[in-house]
DNA sequence: GACCGTTACGTTTGTCGTAACTATG
DNA sequence: CATAGTTACGACAAACGTAACGGTC
């Protein structure tokens, strides 16, 4: 057994069983591939892989409990040269944060600018993607942290941090019928076009479930994954719109009202998360710490596994 | 980096810092040990091993992290393995418990019996030690279950399962005048020579914790690892015993009393134990649930995380 | 017939052990 | 001076890529 044997077999279920695509990722020709593939299944006196005639089309069963170990055997072996690369390049290197566009707009910047200043040779690379690609990038070790408020608390191969609690805001354009009241209801609400954020993004389902637990069934007319996007079209009077508060700004959004007061929807909350057993370096413990003070260093360390 | 270079870092902390050891018990040589601990450390940019001019004498700071991740990814690999042979040679293999004399003497035979029933191809290896011995059988991989009553359960890296638990019993030669009382008290033990457990085996801390509590001090003459010799000697008349309530046997030990309603010392709990994170095969599974079968084997598999 | 995986083979690279050398206590 | 670790070197084996071959859809 070797460590490009493994590689092979990892890469072999990330590439859908496509041998050749997995020799490109891997930078390597497609006969070696197939050959560590072979060799391994015949070390262990398994197969691994489910296959048609010569293709590959899956994992048998104990294929998928081989896979599970030969991925963490590679984890722990990338954690041996992240940990080495840690303490001899303190603080340079590359942060991967896989994260939502909302949290990238609002809640990052400040937290970036601390970051650089206090480490100015790590190269921050946001990854801007769908919370379902966020898990993704996590789990294949494509990010190190991902940030956002959907999905990550639900994966329980994650360590999760709360970063913040967040509302949903009523947005209307200056002199809307609806500004004549002072506390709208989810009523008052779904008598209006709605635009919101896209299914599965920034507490989307929040607002569905607040008009469902109503009985209310709102016309959403229009969604987008970006608040500036949504704040645009209800600038046009094409409808109310329900953003995140932190995307709601008095002064640049003079041209819209919007109800400060009003929590008609259960509130969000921010989580950032790592991958599970995954060695994250000081700077990405910093990052945690800088989004999320209160949680203290030491404890962050202690749950990701690093104490 | 490869495995080799990895086993000979990890069989190095394990021997000592000897290399010429190291090679022997990896059957290879000593260059090539020498050689696999340079690469590695070039390879990873860190020195993991303290240095007096050549000779290793043991880990530096970021070393001890390093070997940390290197025994993981390497139970990981043989997690790769393990799980393969559990899968197509599923009754047939190895199975070795370390365990204490008095598990074996007494709770375990039943045990064997049924286990040998059901799975008449594993080779049952019963290795017997000290509590400490077992705890680092397990941590070494010498040893796939660890059973005793002692150190087990204080381990955090363990996966414990309680078995039962027991009491320690007075037993004294036939004739004795302890015997014309009913319901001795510690401070009636006390004053008689006593033969008992050594230290850190078969529950004996409870013992000196006992008479301690009364402020008491036994004078423990002799003291065995084995319940056997203790009824030997006491059976001669030479002191008081305190065994396993296991240990005694009305019929065979019918030249001894026992006082079977005494409760004076607190109760111990046999406990069973896995490392954490180290696959263990059907055959030791089933081995769990018939020490202790009010555990599902749902559970047990749960715990040791292989569901 | 286009795509995908395997077989065959020669080159290159890496791995290992022996022997000689050097340092430590 | 005995024990422990490193350097040097040659033999062997493993790994890889190219090219040709065989199935699958």
């Amino acid at each position: 057994m070797n460590f490009q044997q493994l590689r092979s077999v990892r890469e072999t279920i990330r590439c859908n069983f496509n041998l050749t695509e997995v020799a490109n990722t891997l930078y390597t020709s497609q006969p070696g591939v197939s050959r560590h593939i072979r060799e391994l299944e015949e070390e262990l006196g398994v197969e691994i892989f489910e296959r048609h005639g010569k293709r590959l089309i899956g994992l048998t069963d104990i294929g998928h409990q081989v896979a599970r170990y030969v991925e963490r055997t590679l984890r722990e072996a990338q954690n041996i040269t992240t940990a080495s690369n840690n303490y001899t390049a303190r603080d340079s290197g590359t942060l991967t944060i896989a994260t939502t566009h909302t949290q990238a707009r609002y809640a990052l910047p400040k937290v970036v600018l601390e970051f650089r200043k206090r480490f100015p040779n790590v190269t921050l690379a946001l990854q801007q993607g769908s919370p379902r690609q966020i898990v993704e990038a996590l789990r294949e070790g494509r990010a190190d942290i991902g940030f956002a408020s959907e999905a990550l608390h639900r994966q329980t191969d994650f360590v999760h941090f709360s970063a913040y609690t967040w509302l949903h805001r009523v947005i209307t354009p200056l002199g809307h019928p609806l500004t004549q009241l002072e506390h709208p209801t989810l009523a008052d609400l779904a008598q209006y076009p709605i635009i919101t954020y896209e299914q599965g993004f920034t507490g989307r389902h929040r607002v569905d479930e607040a008009f469902y637990k109503e009985g209310l069934t709102p016309q959403v007319i229009m969604t987008a994954i970006d608040a500036d996007t949504i704040k645009t079209y209800v600038q046009l009077g094409i409808g109310i719109g329900l953003v995140a508060e932190h995307a709601y700004d008095p002064i640049k959004d003079d041209g819209l009202h919007c109800f400060t007061q009003t929590q008609l929807i259960a509130p969000n909350t921010a989580t950032l998360a790592v991958r599970e057993g995954v060695y994250l370096r000081d700077y990405g413990v910093a990052f945690i710490k800088a989004v999320a003070p209160q949680i203290s260093t030491q404890e962050i360390l202690e749950r990701i596994g690093r104490s």
